[in-house]
Formats: C-alpha cells, sequence, structure tokens
DNA sequence: ATGAAAGCGCTAACAC
DNA sequence: GTGTTAGCGCTTTCAT
C-alpha cells in the first residue's frame, strides 16, 4: 500500500478539492481504515473512544462514504428502483389543466405514477432503501434499465416501459417486480390491480342501484390489457344482470379526453341515426375518456346524471373536480408501489422464495355522474 | 491478474449465480476489457464488427455494467438527488381525505413533494440523470444525507429537512441547490418561491377587487419562513391600500386543517366577545387552514363567499375539490424541480459559478371562495 | 477490539 | 483500434 499512499499523496498537490476518504480520516484519528468503516457499519464492534476520535476526525474532514465505493465491496446498494413509462400521450397531461392557462404548473396533475412513486418511497424508507427513479426513454445499450438496473438491489416495473426480453436478462441479475398489467412472465413477482371486479361492481351499482338497463362501454384500443380486463369485468356483470352481453364494446378510444368526446358523440349519433333511444348509461375504460365525454355531453345539451349517467375509471383528481363529479373504480395506486416494495425485500431476504403474483382490490367512488352525490 | 482470474474461476464453483462482469464478456467476445468497456462508453471508438461481437457477448450473458463500479472508476454516477421532508404533519395527508374511508388510497393526496419530484425527474432525463429521492429520517452516521450525497453527483434539499451543518460539509464535496425557505447559506444556489408578492398581489384583489377592507391573516408558528414572508406581503399590501398595518397576524395555526378551523372560529369569538364586526376577510398562510376554516364557517352556517372571503396559498389539489373552490396563490412546485436540476447542471459543468439564487413567481387562481367564481 | 491486505467491476491513461 | 495495467474507496476475511 505503500504505491497507494504516494498516490494519494500526489493526487493531494494536483487536484483542487481532496474528497476526504476513510485513508484520510484514518489517519487523522490515527486508527486504520478497517475501523473507519466498522464506525459506520457496525458501531458497536468499535470501543467507545475509537469510535468518537473517528467521528471527530470524519466531521472535520466533512468525510461521507463513498456509494459506489461501498456498492461495488459490498455488492448491495440500498437503493431501490421504479421504470415507468414516459407518458406517451399529451393529452393526459393537458387534461389535468382545464379551465388553466396552458403553462401551468398545476398541482392536480398528479399522474398515475405519482402515486406510486409516493407509495414506494414511503415503504422503500421504512426499510432503510432509497428509491431510484428513471421514465423510460430509448434504447441502446446505455437504456434505461441498464442506468437502473446496475444501481439498484432490485426494482419495479410499470407495465409496459421496458422491452420484456431485457427485463428477462435482468432478472437473472436482481428481483424484479412488475407492476399492474397482466402477468405476462410466471417467474417474476407481480402485483396487479382487480380491473375485472371493479367494472363488475360499477356496472351492477347502474344496473341495481340507478335502474338503468341501456348501457354502453367505451373500451381502450384492442392492445391494452387493462381496458380488456374492464370490459371483462363489464360483460359479467351484464350476464348477471340479464342483460344482453356485448362482444365488443361499443365503442373504443385511446384512453384520452379527446377520444372521449368523440366516443360519446358517436355514441348519440349512432343511436339518433339507427332511431334508437341512446344509453341510459356510458361506461368508460378511464376516467380521462370519461371527462372527455361529460364536456361533449354538456355541448349537446345533455344532462349528466339526469338524461344519462357516466363512469370512468382510475380515480384521478379530475374527476373530483368536474362537475358533475365522476363516480368511477379507485385504483390503489400508492398500494401498489408499497406492495412492490414488500415484495422486493421479500425476495431479497429469501431469493428462492416461489414468484408471487397479487391482485389489489379496488374500490367503487359514487359520485355525481352516476346520480349518486 | 493471474490471481484475479484465479478467484473468478473459483467463484464460478462456489456462488450459486455467477453475476457476469466484464471480465467474462471480454473472453466470450474474445477482446480485452478495455474494449468492453468502449462499446458502452464510446461505441464510436470500436471497430463495427468487434462492437457487435461484444454486444452480442453481452446479451448472451445477461451482462449489465455495475453503476457501482462505474461511479467508482469514473468518480460520476448519473444520478441526481432530493431530499425532502417527511411529512411531519399527519393532518396534511388525513385533510387531503374529507369524505372518504380512512384508509383510502387517494389520488387526490397528492403532496409539494410530489411535484417537486416529478419537475426534476423530467429536467433530469432530459439530461439524462436519474433520479434519487429519500425522505428524511433519523440522523447519525447514517444519516439520509449521507445516503443520497455519497450516490449521486449533486442534489437539491427541500427547506428545513437535512441539518444546515451536515450540508455545509456536504457542500464541499459536491453541489448542492436549496429550494423554498429563505437563503440561508448564500454560497449555495437557491431556489425560492415569491411568497410576499403573492400574498401582496392576493391582499390587492380583495381590496381592490372585492371592495373588502376588514381583513384577518392567520399566520404560521413563528419560526415558518414561508409563512413570514406571506404575513409581509400582506402587511404591505394593507400599507399600500391605506389599511391599518397590523403588527402580528390576527392569529397563527401550524399550517393544518384543524388549526385552520381552530383560528377561524377564535377570530369570529374574538369578535363576537369585543362587539365589533368580524372580518370581510380571512387569509390564510395556507390552504390546508384555508379549508379548515371554510369546515368551521358551514359549521356555523356563515356563507361564503357571500358574508366571508376566504383565502389559502399553495394550490393543493383539495382546494379545487371543495364548495366554494379556495382561491389561492399557486406555488409552481414542479418548475421548481426542473429549475433545480438547470441549477444543478450548469454547477456540474462549472463549478467556479457564482452562486445563484432564483425567485420563481407565483400566480393567484381566483375561485370561488373570494366571491369569484 | 484493531490492523493488514485482497479484491469488488469498472475506467482511463498509456502503450502498441 | 485494441490491449495492459493501475487504481477508484470501500468491505471483509484473517490475523493478532
Amino acid at each position: 500500500m505503500l504505491l497507494r499512499r504516494w498516490a494519494r499523496a500526489l493526487n493531494e498537490r494536483t487536484v483542487r478539492v481532496r474528497v476526504p476518504t476513510v485513508y484520510d480520516v484514518a489517519e487523522k484519528a490515527g486508527v486504520s481504515i478497517a475501523t473507519v468503516s466498522r464506525v459506520y457499519r457496525s458501531p458497536e464492534a468499535v470501543r467507545e473512544r475509537t469510535r468518537e476520535r473517528v467521528v471527530e476526525a470524519a466531521r472535520a474532514l466533512g468525510y461521507v462514504p463513498s456509494g459506489s465505493a461501498r456498492g461495488l465491496a459490498s455488492r448491495t446498494t440500498g437503493v431501490l428502483g421504479l421504470c415507468f413509462p414516459d407518458h406517451a400521450d399529451p393529452a393526459v397531461e393537458e387534461g389535468y389543466r382545464e379551465g388553466e392557462g396552458p403553462d401551468e404548473d398545476d398541482a392536480a396533475a398528479t399522474l398515475y405514477s405519482d402515486q406510486v412513486i409516493r407509495g414506494m418511497e414511503r415503504a422503500a424508507r421504512r426499510h432503510g432503501y432509497a428509491l431510484l427513479i428513471a421514465a423510460s426513454l430509448e434504447d441502446g445499450p446505455q437504456s434505461l434499465v441498464a442506468q437502473v438496473a446496475g444501481r439498484v438491489d432490485g426494482f419495479a416495473v410499470l407495465a409496459r416501459t421496458v422491452p420484456t426480453e431485457d427485463l428477462e436478462l435482468i432478472g437473472r441479475r436482481l428481483p424484479i417486480v412488475m407492476l399492474a398489467g397482466p402477468r405476462e412472465r410466471d417467474h417474476f413477482d407481480h402485483i396487479e390491480v382487480a380491473n375485472e371486479d371493479g367494472l363488475r361492481e360499477l356496472t351492477r351499482h347502474l344496473v341495481t342501484g340507478h335502474g338503468l338497463t341501456r348501457l354502453a362501454f367505451v373500451g381502450g384500443e384492442p392492445g391494452s390489457p387493462d381496458a380488456e380486463a374492464r370490459f371483462r369485468g363489464y360483460r359479467r356483470a351484464c350476464r348477471e344482470a340479464g342483460l344482453p352481453v356485448p362482444a365488443e364494446p361499443d365503442a373504443r378510444g385511446d384512453m384520452t379526453l379527446a377520444e372521449g368526446s368523440r366516443a360519446a358523440d358517436a355514441l348519440l349519433d349512432r343511436a339518433a341515426a339507427a332511431g334508437t333511444a341512446p344509453p341510459q348509461a356510458m361506461l368508460f375504460a378511464n376516467d380521462q375518456m370519461a371527462v372527455g365525454a361529460l364536456h361533449a355531453l354538456e355541448r349537446r345539451g345533455i344532462r349528466v346524471p339526469e338524461d344519462i349517467a357516466v363512469t370512468g375509471f382510475d380515480g384521478i383528481p379530475l374527476g373530483r373536480a368536474v362537475r358533475p363529479s365522476l363516480t368511477t373504480v379507485r385504483q390503489p395506486m400508492r398500494r401498489l408501489g408499497e406492495e412492490a416494495v414488500e415484495l422486493l425485500v421479500r425476495r431479497l431476504a429469501e431469493p428462492d422464495l416461489e414468484p408471487r403474483s397479487l391482485m389489489l382490490p379496488v374500490r367503487t367512488a359514487h359520485r355525481g355522474s352516476c346520480g349518486c352525490a
């Protein structure tokens, strides 16, 4: 270690602002670097007087342990990660900004991922972990996953964020838990929300609670697993209520406000053209579309809920702010994050456990747009 | 490096799941570790054929570069950090849950820090950084700051999260930007929000816009810099309007819903006891208290805004959801996060720049509770 | 209870 | 364009 010391001394003269290391602290405290390390890792293993000397030396020098060096030496980081999608849909953001300036920095603009982040952060903290978050970007050797995966002890991935192929590779290296969306890989831990149950219950509420029978369901694009699951719940409720069971949604949209408006208009126009009565309720696969529909209906002078009931799915803040407030199914997003951490921590402790798949329950929120408020 | 190889080989037989390293990839691709490294750091410096071989070997092995090792060797992490306070006030969370079940996982429960996080994440991503977040916990040698500081290239700290003494130490090691709150240390970059201007403008609106003259201001606890700045803005507006300028807030509260209710009651009781007319408007130092006041007033059968106007500060989502909706001053929280990243990136590039202090403008939101909706 | 020394997996000069 | 090699700052046996 002579060489090392020499290099350090040289360094001292060369570099502008020396970052203190264990060596500096050890020297100043008159102990070995091992002892300095112990003071931080297992203080009780060091005699009190010694420990004090070290702590004082560290303070005096402004020493902060290097996370990278620790991580490298100990093969753990004390950090959990979350990869979430970059909101591909600009209208999602716009939607929240209703009636406010265009460049508004609006506290109401809470996104799905915000809640998941908060949940994970909370739970991670309880377990002594910090949280590293990153939204998906481009790929390449420098991809998002690589950046995150290399710096954490385990991480969660929101559905459709990362190519499964990449996950497959990385999953061999550290624990991954998949959040929301169907269980694509049965060897990963996985958490989803009860999409089907939620829409089933909501539909049942409209039928038995409000006596509505002419319903219409507006689904997402065919590829969306969440929207499909919700549609299944709708069908199931229809069947159970003895109503006609549609093979396909009455309309589809890309989950945005604009498409919600369009779908509502289309449904109404279609009924008018066919000379049939319009639906008594429109159930949308998500809140954004439902709010869009609210706008469209208002434009047409159709009253909600008097003339028609409208429902969404998710429980976004905007749904509370609109009038009438939106009846919806609320997803436990924060809990999703919390459970993700629990699963990761569990697996870190016992890597050989069977992969688990959780289904989180949802809750319907009966508000104004179905006639409940 | 013989020893190294030998250790590896041994390792291979011992450890259950070998994590591939540059050495493995290099061997498989028939190149040196330096070349493997180059493929990831500067692909253009490697001949195409070689690069392909390496990439393929990496994929086959499931190789992911270790962030720790990289960080150690290169002395940079590609990560920025944020330390924010753990919401010491439980009522803050409760407040959002009005009218919902107690264990509700509510999307409306957006906190101040959520928006800052989102802003930072966005901006960080634009600059190629990931974001490490951690809420304050206890101290000790293993404190929050240490955990974060050791793993990032620079970080932001929300006011009153970390002892300034610690920051002082760490500030010598890497860039720190202080967010919200007064500028305590003039050698750190710093961003605050125009608290004073905001309340001045809001007060002026009540006076000139609505013709109110009997105002009451409810401040925070004496130690809160934000609340004090807001009070200064109130006083200034009073002075400019030729109204009496109070030396102290008419009441104080700890920024919670409950205290807002209490303060409103106290103000009204006091006026009744003194036989004087109640105020025409109550201005609160934050939204939570204002919403609490709304509840108290409703209980007393006092109409808002007909009998009395109520205003808050912050722009929390709850303020939109209550009836009447709350007139307030909205803080650009997301922008706070974005600007923090810009400052950090700037300083990383040029460490010797003068410390900067930004003041972000706020915007008043005239809604129902002042009589505007 | 403390010290000595061997790496952890990568980057960055520097050679070739 | 590619290989060699010396660390980066810490943790961790293994001695003492």
